[in-house]
DNA sequence: TCTGGGGTCCTCGGGCCG
DNA sequence: TCTGCGGCCCGAGGACCC
């Protein structure tokens, strides 16, 4: 790791700028007791990940837990990402620890009385001398013995980026409210709400015509109701149309580049590099990109182009809704300077508000921090991130693989769960689902980890590492178990999750030679690796909100009709708002509402029908059946392992 | 207002081992 | 034999994304 680094050995004294008030630090070398600085409840990690983060492809130097070829996992990798050609980590020697004092931080004495020694540098990290270049060598903190220390690698340089804006962020506009307004033609122009119904679901999606209400995703979708007139329509989420519209936007962009990374279900980046010639009017490449998608897919998308993946998209957020907007390297500054530090990605809520505390509030404001207060602010990924987003410093290429490294499934209830062993009763569902979607990645797991939600919010997390990835249900099932045994559940419970990590493609490969593998419960046996059936979890997500709130509060059922694979004789307990249905009288319409007195309102259109009627149907006497959700084309889509692997 | 679900990545603490 | 040190692994928590 590469902790650092005077390496004259000399100390230095160094000193931090925050929000221009630049305060001398100490010199632990000189001090008698030397102090270390945190911020008031700052816990673990500072600042986002901004670009650190990929979403797709895996990481420089990247490997799977249990196989990281340096300590501290990500963060090293974060370093090596942003690490120009030829350069190293620094690392080695120690030198000279220094802690700074500043307002609004707290002191903290590191206990040992150990001239030099900070209890955990990483996590109180101090800055370098600022008054040094961003290019300039910096200095030199670090700690002795089993600290992490920060690295202050040398400042970032500018990478080389590519002249013309030839990487194009395409992105749907309210995506899965818009999918149901083409398929729905009575919902188009109205406000709709994508989400579930049960007490505690959220809004996944709001159509443009609700956020004029002030619904937005992630919103209590009592909250959004409330805000929203008497005519919005709330409808669960179709994650099977879903796919199906998304391949088709994806299409479009595949007409032009192979080079495409979906990011979500709704957006994708492309290098179109290859497609621009030096008379290539950029502009009309955008738009014709974007009308195909339209024509691809009957839905309004949003592009943007620019140098690198940060300026696009940035460039598609400004175009929406459903414009183009293409950001030259001459744009770039006028059009980034501007815009709020919220908008960078990877900044949210608490990095916003922690730069505002620094009177940095616009990407202006952020480049003008020298690297040590970002820093100091954000930790060391956090910080160099920020240093280089604020200059437009992203080369990350369009990567078109992705490995996974996490599966699970997890599920609020709508009331809180008492005692442990009503706890482990409902653990048991979440598992099912959790599994499925391993079932349906086709990999193992070595390591489960069982998140629970308190009442009070509080969220614990509880982890088993077996001794090898395994597919074996039993002993998936078993870890989920015991690392829910680890947890303290005396308070009322509001959440079960359950995650495998550690995954691998290789749990065959593990079996142990001899008799002992039946004796070992990590270890699958081979029927049980192959030929699983995947079974759909549509409702494991947003979907799984409403879906499962209707009727029973099941974990891991599947949205009804989501997923189905024919028709099937529809009951209430299995209806939720927006679901396909058809009746053999009316043909195909969808869930509009289900009464109290089982019967069910339904309104049979399709978009090739134009608007349709609406009127309560008896499931039973009218045989009515869930089917399949209809794609772009008006064909029905069937539910795919791929659904949302996006 | 009262806060979903599926993910990725970062940070920190601690144990183990050479 | 003990301690310091550093690397590595693991577990936990949290921020952030869509």
């Amino acid at each position: 790791m590469g902790e650092v680094l005077d390496r004259s050995g000399a100390h230095e004294v160094g000193h931090v700028e925050v929000a221009g008030d630049a305060r001398v630090g100490h010199d632990v070398a000189d001090a008698a007791e030397p102090v270390d600085v945190r911020r008031p409840g700052d816990g673990g990690r500072r600042l986002g990940r901004g670009l650190g983060r990929r979403r797709g492809g895996r990481r420089e130097g990247g490997g799977r837990e249990g196989e990281r070829p340096d300590d501290g996992g990500g963060r090293d990798h974060a370093r090596a990402r942003w690490r120009g050609p030829g350069e190293r980590a620094a690392g080695g020697s120690r030198a000279g620890c220094r802690s700074i004092g500043h307002e609004g931080l707290v002191a903290l004495r590191p206990g040992l009385g150990i001239p030099g020694f900070v209890r955990s540098p990483a996590r109180y990290p101090r800055a370098s001398p600022s008054r040094q270049g961003p290019n300039e060598t910096l200095t030199a903190v670090g700690g002795r013995a089993q600290s992490r220390a920060v690295s202050f690698d040398r400042a970032p340089h500018a990478p080389v980026l590519r002249a013309r804006p030839t990487i194009a962020h395409l992105d749907a506009d309210a995506f899965f409210a818009a999918v149901e307004q083409h398929q729905r033609p009575s919902l188009r122009g109205r406000p709709v709400l994508v989400g579930g119904v049960g007490p505690r679901s959220v809004v996944a999606t709001a159509s443009y015509e609700a956020r004029q209400y002030g619904a937005r995703s992630a919103m209590p979708m009592e909250q959004a109701r409330r805000l929203c007139p008497p005519s919005t329509v709330v409808v669960v989420p179709r994650f099977a149309a879903y796919s199906a519209y998304s391949a088709r936007i994806m299409a479009a962009l595949r007409e032009v580049t192979d080079l495409v990374e979906p990011v979500s279900i709704d957006e994708a980046f492309a290098d179109v590099a290859a497609a621009v010639g030096p008379e290539t009017d950029l502009e009309a490449l955008a738009t014709g990109i974007r009308e195909r998608a339209r024509e691809l897919s009957g839905l309004p998308v949003s592009l943007g182009l620019g140098r690198s993946k940060l300026v696009a998209k940035l460039a598609s957020e400004a175009a929406k809704p459903g414009g183009v907007r293409v950001v030259g390297a001459d744009d770039e500054d006028p059009f980034l300077l501007d815009l709020p530090v919220r908008a960078l990605w990877g900044v949210g809520p608490v990095s916003a508000a922690r730069l505002d505390e620094l009177g940095v509030r616009t990407v202006a404001d952020l480049r003008r921090q020298p690297l040590d207060t970002l820093l100091l602010v954000a930790g060391e990924a956090g910080g160099t991130n920020l240093y280089r987003i604020a200059r437009g410093w992203d080369d990350r290429p369009v990567s078109t693989v992705r490995e996974r490294k996490s599966a699970g499934a997890e599920h609020t209830f709508d009331t809180d769960l008492h005692g442990r062993s009503a706890i482990a009763a409902a653990l048991d569902p979440v598992v099912d689902a959790a599994l499925a979607r391993l079932e349906r990645h086709a990999v193992a797991a070595r390591t489960v980890v069982v998140k629970v939600r308190l009442a009070s919010f509080t969220t614990l997390t509880r982890s088993v590492t077996l001794s090898r990835p395994t597919t074996d249900e039993g002993a998936l099932r078993d870890a989920a178990h015991r690392a829910l045994r680890l947890a303290d559940v005396t308070e009322p419970v509001r959440l079960l999750g359950v995650a495998f990590h550690a995954l691998s493609e290789h749990a065959q490969l593990m079996l142990p030679l001899g008799a002992d593998a039946a004796e070992d419960p990590a270890v699958p046996i081979a029927a049980e690796v192959v030929g699983a059936e995947a079974a759909g979890d549509e409702a494991v997500g947003p979907g799984a909100v409403g879906a499962e709130s209707v009727g029973a509060e099941s974990v891991g059922a599947e949205a009804p009709g989501a997923a189905a694979t024919g028709p099937v004789q529809a009951t209430a307990a299995l209806l939720a708002p927006g679901l396909d249905v058809a009746t053999p009288a009316d043909g195909r319409g969808w869930v509009v509402r289900v009464g109290d007195d089982g019967r069910v309102a339904v309104r049979f259109e399709t978009a090739r029908t134009g608007p349709g009627y609406q009127r309560w149907v008896d499931p039973e006497a009218e045989a009515l059946a869930l089917v399949e959700p209809l794609g772009p084309d008006g064909e029905p889509v069937r539910a795919s392992p791929a659904d949302d692997d996006v």
